[in-house]
Formats: C-alpha cells, sequence, structure tokens
DNA sequence: GTCTATATCCAGATAGAC
DNA sequence: GTCTATCTGGATATAGAC
C-alpha cells in the first residue's frame, strides 16, 4: 500500500502567500515603476503591516529576487514551449517574436531581467543559475539549427536592440518591434554570405 | 567707438558654479550609479550645504535636467565633429563607433539619456529639443548618404543594441561593441539588397 | 504569523538669520 | 549666497507582545 506522505499545509500556505506578495510586487512595478516599489505600498496591497513582510522574504532585494527568478522562469517556459519547425530560419523568428513580446509586455519586468538599474542588486546565486539557463538554451538551439556561436551575441543584440528601443522610447507602441522579421531575414542573410565566404578560403 | 558690453561677473560666477555642480553629479553617478544620487552627497562633494544648492537648482529633477541636456550636447558635439568622408559607409561607420564609445564610456550618462529609468523624471522642452536635434541630424546624414528614412529606426535598434547589451552585461568589455563593424556591413548589405528588390518591381 | 511600536537613518525641500 | 535649523515625509528593518 502506498502511503501519501503527508502534505504540509503550513509550508504550502507560506508558499502561497509568498507568490502572493510577488503577484502584488508586479502589479506595483508595472504601474509605478521598477525602482518606485517601497515595503509600505506593497504590504499594503496584500493586506498586512509592512513588517509582517519580513515573515516571508529577509529583505526587499529578496523580493526583488524572487521577481528576477519568476521573471526568468517565465521567459523559459516560453521557449521550451515553442513549436515544433522543419526550417531553422522559422524558429529563429520564432524566438525572436518571443523575447521581444516577452519585453515589451512588461517593460518594468525587463529593466529589472536585463538592465542593471537597481542600487545593489545582486541576484543570488540560485537564481541566477536560471537566467545563464536561458541563455545557454538559446545558444543551443542557435546550434541545432546550424547557425556558428560565432553569432549568438549579433543575435542577442540585434533582438534586444529592438526591445529596448521600443520601451525606452515608444513603450506600448510598434515602430521597432514591427522589425522584427526584418532583422531576422538580415541576420540570417549575413550568416548565409559569411558562412560560403569562410568557405572560399 | 565700440563700447564692450559690460560682463556681469556675477551671472559668470553663477553660471560656472553650476556647472561645477553638474560635474560633480556625473562623477557621482559614475561612481555610485544614476538613481544613488542624493542633494547631500552632492552638496558634500562641492564643499556646500545641500540647502545651498538651491540657489543654482530648483530641484534635484532640475539637475538631471542640466545633465540630460549636457549629455546631448556633448553628443550633438562629437558627431558634429565628424570627419569628412567620400563614402557613406565610412561615415556609418564612424557613427557606429561614435554612438557605442559615447554608450559604453559612460554607462550612467547612457541610462539617463536613452533609458528611462528615474521614476518622475522628464526632461524640460528645452532639454529636449537637444535631444531631438540629435536625432534629426542622424536622420538627415543618412538621407544624405542615399539610405532611406525607412531604415532609420533599423540603424538605431542595432547600434543601440550592441551598446545595451554591452554595458548591461559586460561593461568595460568588449564582447559587443566589437562587433559594430560587421553589424555595419550587415545593414548596408541590406539595405543594397532592399533597394535592389525595390527596384525590379 | 501578525501586530504595534519604534529604531535608525535618509531623503528633498523650506524658513529665516547673517 | 550661504548658512543653521527644521519640516515633513519616507525608507528598511528590528523588538517584543499577542
Amino acid at each position: 500500500m502506498v502511503v501519501e506522505p503527508m502534505r504540509d499545509r503550513r509550508a504550502e500556505r507560506h508558499e502561497a502567500t509568498r507568490t502572493e506578495i510577488v503577484e502584488a510586487a508586479w502589479e506595483l512595478v508595472r504601474a509605478e515603476g521598477l525602482a518606485a516599489l517601497t515595503l509600505r505600498d506593497l504590504a499594503k496591497k496584500v493586506g498586512m503591516q509592512p513588517p509582517s513582510l519580513y515573515s516571508y522574504f529577509d529583505s526587499k532585494h529578496a523580493i526583488y529576487d524572487a521577481m528576477f527568478l519568476q521573471g526568468n522562469e517565465e521567459l523559459l517556459r516560453r521557449y521550451e514551449a515553442m513549436p515544433d519547425f522543419d526550417d531553422p530560419a522559422d524558429e529563429l523568428r520564432w524566438a525572436g517574436h518571443a523575447f521581444v513580446e516577452f519585453t515589451v509586455e512588461d517593460p518594468a519586468r525587463a529593466q529589472l531581467l536585463f538592465m542593471r538599474t537597481i542600487p545593489g542588486f545582486e541576484p543570488s546565486a540560485e537564481t541566477y543559475e536560471v537566467a545563464v539557463r536561458v541563455v545557454e538554451r538559446s545558444k543551443e538551439r542557435m546550434a541545432l539549427g546550424g547557425i556558428g556561436p560565432e553569432y549568438f551575441d549579433i543575435w542577442t543584440g540585434l533582438i534586444s536592440g529592438l526591445s529596448f528601443q521600443q520601451i525606452a522610447n515608444e513603450p506600448g507602441g510598434k515602430r521597432w518591434t514591427r522589425l522584427v522579421d526584418e532583422v531576422v531575414d538580415m541576420f540570417l542573410e549575413h550568416v548565409r554570405k559569411s558562412n560560403k565566404k569562410r568557405g572560399r578560403r
């Protein structure tokens, strides 16, 4: 007979509250900006007194850390949900759109994950590991698609460039994000041409 | 007989002190981060008591505004110092390097000018006008080089992408900035190809 | 776990003497 | 113009009762 391990209802509840706090924090930073997050506002939003938050997080930075983790997990989840494509070009196009969509739909999240604007905040080692995994996965997919690692930095530069220009200069618009397909094609053409040149040598 | 207009020594001195304060502010944000600037630190650095700063600037945001203005003036100055080139491609390459250099040599300045990370700060109308002039100038130069305006947003996306990846992920390094020439060539090739296609129609 | 109370410190900004 | 003194409000964080 298989015995279910005893559920730890207290731990479950604790975890649920942590999640609730992080959710509320996202709502606040989306509305007020990443740097404007305060424990006062956050506590108010979840119906607590500010010191009670310390039962769930050691510090404000620990909350940023949980947000950083959650954001990267979400991005990784999306990448892993990529459909199967026959053509690597389609895969690249899909990935480009996925990243751009991820950044522009929540600029505050992009600011936390990809820029370093909060004085003193460094993601913890465990958290950072997920961010590394996101990058690793992208690299691997590119390799499987036959695109050499020497093109990876160019690729991230191009796509993040469109994303950041969009959120910095015209949040909510499409002036740069509409260029994803064109940029992907330009990139693929460049890869083809460079590889051919190299082959001639 | 030509009479020199009376110099206003007081106004000159006032202006000199303003400049000195802005210089000190740059040093602080370079060392501590853009968001970490405080009037206390700033006053200490210039040998004043904090309230004395209000003789020169109405508010902290007014100091950011002066910095924003100065930064854009510096960028405009550099663009205007561009040498004459026979080949528009060389001009583009030069401009790409100039922008990348400008951002990576002072990430805090780039953050102030090109990202929107300080809650509540908006450049004043007069100040913003200089920023607009920088963009206009770039657009005009591209047009003179025979590159259509439809390529301008791609161009800014590419170059700023390399810049921002560099300062966000590896400040002080060259992992992305070393790619400027490659990206410029890729861009030019793309423009050539697209124009040819369009000509065929 | 949550609260009240508080510590500690810092911020930007103003009043008014000199 | 610069100072001292102060206002007002905010921040993160801790102590200790319940």
